[in-house]
DNA sequence: AAAATGACGCATA
DNA sequence: CTATGCGCCATTT
């Protein structure tokens, strides 16, 4: 297994505060660019079963739950997130320039 | 080895 | 708002 190729990675995610959300490209960008976007959704999918590791806080730039499908139920990352508070209609973030959470400004 | 594939991002039209 | 196209990079065909 190669996951620990994406510990950097869980590690911001893991990060993240109750109540916040960030996104695909923010914890690339925070880990310097180097792995894309893409490759912080592939970590996810290769651990979303982990219990330890808060995914459903993480979305695309837009605050749209692309990654809902890949939960074991299809609204159970919607139910996570608006039971923190957050509000979500039509699998998008309304409040996400509020709750919106980037590792390299908050992170340090 | 080469091409295809994403839980993406950005620029353009 | 939708729709392409390109860059990104590990994994899979």
């Amino acid at each position: 297994l190669k996951e620990n190729n994406f510990e950097a990675i869980y590690e911001v995610v893991r990060l993240i505060p109750k109540g916040r959300v960030t996104s695909y490209g923010a914890i690339a960008r925070y880990l310097g660019s180097k792995r894309g976007a893409r490759l912080v959704g592939w970590a996810l999918n290769s651990s979303f079963n982990n219990s330890e590791i808060p995914a459903h806080r993480v979305v695309n730039r837009s605050g749209v739950l692309t990654g809902k499908a890949h939960f074991s139920e299809l609204n159970e990352m919607q139910n996570r997130l608006e039971s923190e508070g957050i509000i979500v209609e039509n699998n998008k973030i309304v409040n996400f320039g509020i709750c919106f959470w980037d590792p390299s400004n908050e992170l340090l």
